[in-house]
Order: C-alpha cells, then sequence, then structure tokens
DNA sequence: TGACAACTTCTACAACTGTAGTAGAATGCT
DNA sequence: AGCATTCTACTACAGTTGTAGAAGTTGTCA
C-alpha cells in the first residue's frame, strides 16, 4: 500500500493515538501544515477507500482508525525506494546510509547493538 | 530534487551509461517496462525541464546526460522518506531496517565493518 | 532523388494529488 | 423553538504523472 505525502501526515496522526475524529487529527497536524477541514477530511475519505483507514460513524461524527500499520506503511515505503535507488536490495541502502550519513558515536554503538542482539536472537532459534 | 517513479527507471539507465541517447536508454530499460519511444522522450524532456538532465543536440539525435548525481538523487530520497515516515531522522530509519529485514550473516558482517571503518576515518580527522 | 527509417516536437488525455468551497443535516445553547 | 456551531457528503479544479499518438524533419541507402 502507498501513501502520498499528505496522507502520510494524516497516519502518522492517526497512529499516533486512535480512534480519533477528523477536528483532533486537525489538532495534532504539525503547526506548519495548515489545512482546511475539509481538506483533511477529503483525505480521509480517501484513505478509507483504498483500505488504510477504517471509519465508525459515531452519531454526527466519525472516528477514525488505522487499518494499515506503521509497520506495513514503512515496509512499503523502503521496499519502494529500494527498489526504485538501490536495485531492490536492503543491503546497499544501508550501505549507503551509514557511509553517506553522519553517524554520531552513540547512534553507531546503538547501532551495533541492535545487529549484535538480532544476531543472537537469530541463533537462538 | 524529487523523481517520480517512471523517472527513476529512466535516471537509472542514465546512470548506468552516459551520454546517452533515447534510443540506448529504450533499450537498457527493464525487460518488463515495455514503453513506446516517444513516452521515454517525454520523460527526458520532463527530466531535462527539471534540470537533472542535460540535452545535447547532435545532428539529428539529441545526447543525454545526467545532471543530477545517483548519490544525490539517493540523498533526497532517504531524507524524503526519513521526514515522511521516521520523524526525520535517520537513526530510527536504520534501526528499523536493521530489526524488520533478515540479514544474512556476512551482510552483517559487512554492516559491522562498515560502521567500523566509518568510525575509524572519523577518528582520524 | 525518392522512399523508408529514425528522430524530434506537440498535443492529448485519464488517473492521481493537493487543496478547498458549498450546501444540507445534526447538535447544542438560550 | 430558533439560531449558531459543527459535521458530513458532494463537487471542483488546477497541477502532476503515466503513457502515447500524430505530424513534421532529417538521414540514409538503393
Amino acid at each position: 500500500m502507498k501513501l502520498t505525502d499528505a496522507e502520510w501526515q494524516i497516519m502518522n496522526c492517526l497512529w499516533e493515538r486512535y480512534p480519533a475524529t477528523a477536528r483532533g487529527i486537525a489538532e495534532r497536524l504539525p503547526k506548519d501544515v495548515e489545512w482546511a477541514y475539509t481538506t483533511i477530511k477529503t483525505l480521509l475519505t480517501r484513505l478509507v477507500e483504498k483500505g488504510a483507514v477504517k471509519e465508525n460513524k459515531k452519531g454526527n461524527t466519525s472516528l477514525y482508525e488505522p487499518l494499515l500499520s506503521k509497520q506495513n506503511a514503512r515496509r512499503s515505503a523502503l521496499k519502494n525506494l529500494a527498489n526504485q535507488a538501490f536495485d531492490g536490495a536492503f543491503g546497499p541502502l544501508m550501505h549507503f546510509l551509514i557511509e553517506d550519513e553522519k553517524l554520531t558515536d552513540s547512534q553507531k554503538n546503538e547501532l551495533l547493538k541492535a545487529i549484535q542482539k538480532q544476531d543472537k536472537k537469530e541463533k537462538s532459534k
């Protein structure tokens, strides 16, 4: 499932807390995003049509909650990027990240630990 | 600079070898991409307008070459993804990759080495 | 030199995206 | 009950993207 830029904004708010009303989402959008209320509704409607969000009419007002998990959305986005820009493989992608982006020492340590931990879990299986 | 899906296809061919003609690019497109020749031309024109590609009319035929480097295109794409889906930070992105994607042992080793190497370079600066 | 091939530029057009207005229904306050 | 507020559903509309046809121009080979 592929999300557009605007849809990511909405989903990010929704994942942060749900069920949520359109109004609630409006309030949790980043300060610099100034969308008309109806814009948010439109986006939500599209997300419902896509099956990324569930809508629950509660009397007068709709409550929304994600069907697509953040996990999965991230996975798709990364997969997509890997395909487009890294020959479909994650290895080169990570490589690029490590070489290109400046990591602080603590970030590096954290990564090392993460890799090792993941390693151990793997072994114990 | 943001590239669309179709534009990535073109750019990938162009980075692989340039200067290149539209015909040449057509030939190097993945087998499953079957675009009319004019489709490729349209995309190239748009890329030129965007400033991602330079066009060089050689008599009857145009030669194209990238102005946008692969490096930079990748950087932008990653930055964009990080912003959208990982609160703008690369740390969590990498973390996600490491935890979520199954790495083979050798991939892990390679990463460890890469991190360490990068570390050393950093120190020696 | 004429005909076919290969190029180029223009135009087209539907689907998707970003962004929002309008009108009518439901709710709430006095 | 009546008016203001707040929702919702529907419509709109320009810009971007994917995809390509048409028509004119240049090159090439017999």
